[in-house]
DNA sequence: TATGAATGAGGGTTCATTCAT
DNA sequence: CATGAATGAACCCTCATTCAT
């Protein structure tokens, strides 16, 4: 039985947007030759422009599929009734979990978007209305009054996730690997210690430092 | 009075140097052409390699500065006696200055950090060599009973560095200024009360959040 | 019928590699511009490199050309039962051929011997070993008896490769044509005469000359 | 006691022509850059504009110098009285003299002169001349009954000449030096001897090759 | 669909030459 | 005389994109 055309342009489709995934990541957006694409992908380069508009194009896919993936899970956290332990909790695992199973995609969201001053202009946004969503549960925090007042909640939410992505790089830079769950609770919990209870010694508090 | 032919020299070079400060950060390594450097010098291209030996060269002549500029301050403050709490402070101001006088090159350390012709691994030794310095601080403050020793030292570092990258980025990505030292003053305190004491709401310690 | 497409590849590269033999010669390889072959070949400057890697490597694949063939000569005659006077014979019709057949190569190989971009090594190498092949004749003659043996065998290679070498030349630098058999007839049988016979006029050997 | 600026001028354009005759050997024309050559004179690059129009002009200088002495040799051979052997040995022995004396003068001659197809024109015009007056010698000694008749006077030049010319080209690729006056005295026999009695060992005229 | 030949804009780099000092 | 800063023509090469087959 004869696959579907639908079928077959969506599996090679995939393919393509998958060799992309991984010369993106190894070259960088302006290395990346599409002749490099199509080789890793095992078809012509011509093919390409049959799936893909241009160069842009096919990086702005994978760009989408980071996004998109990334708002459904902030948008599945605010509808969500967790407390905000929880909420940040479920953010640095879709981070490192992203980090697992699609190492590729995490490492072109640090080099390429996350430090990358070219055509940033469009991406820009997107990183914005990251960010407004995860001050939104800052806010939400210090309006439950889990947490403090005193300090603007964008504030917050630039210490938050600077310090889960600087995680992320260092992993990225030194290609790390996320040798199992425990390792895995281990940041997560680090990170969510420091952020919430402080880096202090307790006992400490008020101490001269 | 004649200048002599070093100053000269110099001087010249420095408006390179200047130029290809702003060109860079306006375009990123890649998309900076030397003509583009050359016109904002006010230079024909050509003079560009009588002073640098290629786009490479320049580009690396900037990061020099930086990497220079910060080690000179990671020494200091290492050799210093200041307590931990004056030690972070310096090194957050020195970001804060540093954006304040010269956004050019603090823009260019934060987005082109992976950037490089072929091997990024010199950048990135630089890049760890000032994580390792860092991590020296928090591994002291740890021994002096300053901080917590449930977690890592380079933990502590990442969450630190990481946070107040991005502040920083976030200045750089949205062109803030930096109105005046009250301002300067508020980041860095957030940043450090935020690291020390946690955000979490003080009495809530142990409830749930 | 259609033409297969390796077929039409292999013509189109022939189309650039003769532009190119014939741009080398006229210009020589530094003054040459890979515009110009591409002109001469009648097409985009940028088709030259689906074909070739760089104008070194056209380059080369010229003189690869003409070494592969020379040597080829040179083993059948090694291989061949003839005497000396016939080896050497076929020697000089192999180049007078060549310059009836393909005077753009010929002119190359005079002209562009010690051109390289950085290392004239290789080029050099092959010049040897055609040399050493050409002794490896003369040692024969003389250990036949042929030849006198009171002169190195290379300085006789010395004499008659440089004595046909220069007949060449004289004729590529004066775009002399040959016209008929007869003369190159008379060239061959000119250079066998004096370097066998010498130059001297007969009967006055001993005489003062 | 000052020296005249006339003797000032031509101290330094002798450093300039010396730089330039080391560089030009070791790069040849193409690649040497007047930096180099000014470099090598330790003066800068400016100064060399002073003494030569430019690049091509202190080429031809070198060139002048070249072809100046060889045809006073070969004037002062042809006005002599000596019998064909010693004019021909005369020329010989100019050559490796030179070779020996201003081997970087000889390597020129060979790359850039001889063998070298760039702004050959005006150049070829030398050589011809050369050439004219060596076939001149030759005439006369096949009148004066001491060379054969049946070769033409210019092919017994092309003989001599380019067995000539292989031997020092053979020793410039080599970078052979002239160990001694017998080294030279063995290959100004073997060339004579080769030309003027022929390689075949006596006694065999007329045998079956 | 699929191929890869073909195009040419674009940019880095070199270096001879000029000229103000 | 002497310097070397300054200029810009020249040219190699890359590679995204198009399109005939």
């Amino acid at each position: 039985m004869k696959k579907g055309n639908g079928q077959l342009r969506l599996e090679k489709q995939t393919v393509i947007f998958e060799a992309a995934l991984k010369v993106f990541r190894q070259k960088g957006f302006h290395k990346a030759r599409i002749a490099d694409i199509a080789a890793q992908a095992g078809i012509s380069y011509g093919l390409v422009y049959h799936y893909y508009r241009n160069k842009e194009g096919l990086f702005n896919a994978i760009l989408n599929l980071w996004w998109e993936d990334l708002y459904r899970l902030m948008e599945e956290t605010q509808r969500g009734k967790e407390d905000l332990y929880q909420r940040l909790r479920k953010i640095i695992l879709y981070f490192l979990d992203t980090y697992q199973n699609n190492p590729d995609l995490i490492h072109i969201f640090i080099n390429e978007i996350s430090r990358s001053s070219s055509n940033l202009k469009p991406r820009l946004e997107y990183f914005k209305k990251f960010m407004v969503i995860t001050e939104g549960i800052m806010a939400d925090g210090q309006e439950a009054g889990c947490l403090r007042q005193d300090i603007e909640a964008h504030y917050l939410t630039y210490i938050f996730l600077g310090a889960m992505e600087t995680f992320i790089s260092v992993m990225v830079y030194g290609n790390q690997k996320i040798k199992n769950d425990q390792q895995k609770e281990r940041i997560t919990t680090s990170l969510l210690e420091v952020f919430l209870h402080g880096a202090q010694k307790s006992g400490q508090e008020g101490a001269k430092l």
